[in-house]
DNA sequence: TTGGAATGTCAACAACACTGACATAAAATG
DNA sequence: CATTTTATGTCAGTGTTGTTGACATTCCAA
């Protein structure tokens, strides 16, 4: 508690540019944790973070579009073409015709990428562990509520999608 | 608080992997947002995410060498140098020999690279008091607590270093 | 049947990271 | 003083991930 800022109810004192840079400082540096473990199984794979997040969506949502995919990841399609052909050269991912709308591509893990997708989620999965386990249920329920807020409305209507479906 | 997990005492529920998940997307999308302003504002200068950490954390300490930079940001000088040159170029950042160690670059911004600074930093601020002003402060502590918790033992030190400097 | 949407592909390019090798200057150490 | 180490810079090459732009294919829908 030493350090988390005036917290006398409705503190104003607590949106100081000082506290403000703070949290910017810790997102920064708090980033670079989040995404350490899982880079180093990336690397060994000879993959980079395009490919897990392409794999740890295509995780979440089964049968998700390309289309639907290139609006989560906010990236061209050229970009996710890419990522995505090496994911299917390499077998993790099959891309299923669309049986509705045949001009749709369906993807799906196969048993391979759902082994990385689990070996991936389960390293960041672990330092998630370990931070909300040191911080307490009640600062959880913060780290949430502010991110969710810092969020674009666009990406705060996907990752509300995301919550729903699971 | 709807959705923000099971919060009975010392609960475990919150730490099912189901509320992990929900952290790690949290993160993803809320980072998407932490950068997006600043990313408009360095497109607008030809400049990108790498010229605006250096342009912080110089602006944060000044007259910091350029080691120490380096292992603030995690990497390599040949991708710092790059970076430093253009800015060096550009007039946004001076490199004074030291004076004590001949060998060391201690780095300043000049007035422009102040003003860009701010520029910058002004409208990631502006997202982030927007966050914490709809979350509250109660949240902005844990958001804190969860952040330092999930970082490098490294980072934390560089983290708490410069905490401790303003 | 035509228009537009969804997808894929090719080419070119830029930012930013990496490794490895080498150069210079100066401090530190023997 | 000679040698080694440190701090920095630079050159060359490479890889990942992003970008634009152009174009082809497929196929639903008006």
């Amino acid at each position: 508690m030493a350090d988390t800022g005036a917290q006398s109810g409705e503190s104003l004192l607590f949106l100081t540019d000082e506290q403000l840079r703070k949290g910017i400082e810790a997102m920064f540096f708090a980033y670079r944790g989040f995404t350490a473990d899982p880079d180093r199984i990336l690397a060994e794979h000879e993959y980079g973070r395009a490919h897990h997040r392409a794999v740890h969506f295509i995780n979440r949502a089964p049968g998700t579009t390309v289309n639907n995919l290139l609006a989560i990841l906010g990236v061209t399609k050229q970009s996710l073409n890419r990522v995505l052909r090496t994911l299917i050269e390499d077998g993790l991912v099959e891309a299923r015709v669309g049986t509705r709308d045949r001009r749709e591509r369906h993807l799906y893990l196969t048993e391979a990428g759902a082994v990385l997708e689990r070996k991936l989620s389960e390293a960041q999965r672990s330092r998630m562990r370990a931070a909300y386990r040191q911080a307490g249920p009640e600062a959880v329920a913060g780290f949430r509520q502010v991110l969710e807020a810092m969020m674009d409305p666009d990406m705060r209507r996907h990752f509300a999608e995301l919550k729903e479906r699971g």
